[in-house]
DNA sequence: TTTGTTATTGAAAATAATTTTCAATAGGTT
DNA sequence: AACCTATTGAAAATTATTTTCAATAACAAA
């Protein structure tokens, strides 16, 4: 069995909730998409698989799994909540291109640092923070740049 | 009269649009809020002084003023558009304090320049950005800390 | 295994911010 | 003054998210 459903039984049994096959299943699912997916998108993949399962449950079981630290909610300013891995993913900030709607992935340590300095100048409890830079990435500028000749 | 009804004019003039009593008297209202204003609360604002003006033409002016750079969308995370003045206000992050919701204006040129480094590193293009770092403001913590002795 | 308690499910309804519609009004040009 | 059409504002629509509630199922105890 992955260490995901692991993860997810401990917080089950800790919290005295209940292991049921569609909280598995939605775990299931979501362990082999990748990126950063919608509820809806996630829930139509669902369906595919587990046809019985309901958006709610799949919205009510991504909530749980945030709280266990399987997923991670982001939030893109798109009017659309989003699901990231968070298990074995360390922290990051986001690259999103305006054009094709991409988000790449980067860190750099330094940044994180100073982030953290700037909040303490200012006396503030850091505990969590989010930086995103919107834009065009690599490949949109290729086939812009294409189009145009 | 003040710099920013003149911008106002101009845009509406420049794109063939009329000028309205209405809009006018949205900028003044907005003019003299401070801070992060959402949609909601402005309109509040505008129905005191000018209790014939409606929400939707605050919405659609906020867009307009949005459009000539008198304002800023900005949005928390916390599901409600505000708007901040960006006339005379140069770019800046933020910290959100999550116990008195406040929002303190911080700025660190070094991040800045590193977060284009970042980018260009990814060969992405970069036109905006937002950081924002959540957690416990300086009066909230003296506060906690005063309830805990 | 059976029973009892109560968490979970999922369809439907509710919520809430934002956006659109449309008939009446009013800005600005001729 | 007449005309055209942008603007207004109340109401309705939209859309993502959250809640409700009756039926079901998990799981502990008998
Ligand atoms: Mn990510
Ligand atoms: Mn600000
Ligand atoms: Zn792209
Ligand atoms: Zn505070």
């Amino acid at each position: 069995m992955r260490k995901e459903f692991q993860i997810l039984d401990d917080f089950i049994r800790q919290k005295a909730l209940r292991r049921t096959p569609q909280r598995e299943n939605v775990l299931d699912v979501f362990i082999r998409v990748e990126g950063h997916v919608s509820l809806d998108e996630l829930s139509r993949f669902v369906k595919k698989k587990y046809p019985k399962i309901g958006y709610t449950t799949v919205y009510r079981t991504m909530r749980l799994l945030a709280e266990t630290g399987l997923c991670n909610e982001v939030d893109f300013g798109h009017g659309v909540l989003r699901y990231e891995h968070k298990y074995n993913h360390s922290h990051h900030d986001h690259l999103v291109c305006k054009k094709c709607g991409r988000y790449i992935e980067v860190f750099d340590p330094q940044i994180e640092k100073m982030q953290d300095k700037l909040a303490a100048k200012c006396g503030f409890k850091p505990d969590s923070h989010r930086l995103q830079i919107f834009g065009v990435c690599s490949k949109c500028q290729a086939r812009y740049n294409k189009k145009s000749k």
